[in-house]
DNA sequence: TGTACATCAGTGAACGCGCGTTCACTGATGTAC
DNA sequence: TGTACATCAGTGAACGCGCGTTCACTGATGTAC
């Protein structure tokens, strides 16, 4: 059944997405073109028009993917913001190419409408866990200010969530670190789990002494 | 003098860098090619290749000048962790190009002699910056692990300096909350001005009840 | 002051290549009767 | 159970385009004498 494919292949779309999140990994969204991804895929070239209609079609499924495979993680992850933040961090670094898509919005259609339900449902899960969160606080960081800015003086798109200010910190400090591994800028000695090594970057951020890995 | 520029054009190499970082901040780095560079630059096509080699040697000259920038703006900075993060912040958006450039490796050769040499400046700067804060530390990240990772091992090439602990908090904060301003991915209502905005930001990683904007 | 020559920056025509897009087509599958 | 037909996924040839690279060239500048 899946290996006596013929004339139709089946399940062309999901094969399709699978060898361009390959490629991404491989070379970076830059480098992708649908003829490559057909070659990757051994089907003909004209193929992935029908699937995706352009190159930017085919970044937005990708990216639609990367947020509901972030919102899973997130959804795995716990109430801690210590948990959601490592969890971020593993999510980029496991699925590089749909990190990579995801914030690269020139590549793809960042206002279609499976992106923007699919980034709501990732901010939904992050909000849920911060709520979580909220009533059993963490040490340092566990002071927000519910009441900081009442009205809500004018919240904005926003990606996964509408944050406050020490989330928009947690926000920044996990993908700061995320994208930086992913560059390989980072110096070595961190080991080889981004998990663990963000784990203790992450501590400076909630208690101030700790983090002394 | 300026005007009057005839068949050689007197500082081709510095217009040509000059029209590329303005592309790039205009569509990207992957968008740029060197024959778009020449139309723009108002020259032959095959004049950028006299001065670059290729699309590599092109970027690999705007990471050295990236770098370069960057170590100006670190040492005007001042040794405050939280000065320095603003300027790393406000580097990062004023000089767009050189910052997508510099942490996309893959677009330059990250290990050129020149390249490396630039990365050890701003290194310094910012080593320099900090040592100047370890003598007059901030109340919570000024307590730092001088003999942390003792000897050394393996610091590998890295990027501006060998940061211990904290320091790796404070470069994946500013970092991650500039890549996200950059990719528009944070919400409105942050204001206008990104160095602003990564100082009340960045305050939540000093001091923990900090940052109430 | 003048001439000859070397050097170097930039030109422009030519090449082969990979790309996205189009389009008439063909093979497989499902449904109506 | 069999036949006809519609639908749809995927094909493959063809197109025009922008690209990087090569290469013989030309114009400007500097230096030696």
């Amino acid at each position: 059944m899946s290996d006596t494919r013929g004339y139709h292949h089946g399940d062309l779309r999901r094969t399709l997405l699978d060898a361009a999140v390959q490629a991404i990994g491989e070379s970076g969204p830059a480098a992708l073109s649908l003829r490559e991804l057909a070659r990757r895929a051994g089907v003909s070239h004209a193929a992935p028009a029908h699937h995706f209609g352009d190159r930017a079609g085919l970044f937005t499924a990708i990216a639609v993917q990367g947020y509901d495979i972030l919102a899973e993680a997130l959804a795995g992850a716990g109430g801690e913001l210590l948990d959601l933040g490592v969890a971020y961090v593993e999510f980029a670094v496991r699925h590089r190419a749909h990190f990579e898509v995801m914030f690269h919005p020139d590549l793809y259609r960042a206002d279609d409408p499976e992106v923007r339900a699919a980034r709501e449902r990732s901010g939904a899960v992050l909000r849920a866990g911060l709520a979580d969160r909220s009533a059993r606080p963490t040490p340092a960081a566990g002071t927000p200010d519910p009441a900081d800015r009442p009205g809500g003086d004018g919240d904005r798109d926003g990606s996964p969530a509408e944050p406050q200010g020490d989330v928009l910190a947690a926000w920044s400090i996990v993908h700061g670190f995320a994208t930086l591994w992913l560059a390989g800028a980072l110096p070595a000695g961190l080991g080889e789990d981004p998990g663990d090594a963000a784990r203790s970057v992450i501590r400076h951020l909630l208690t101030p002494d700790a983090g002394t890995d």
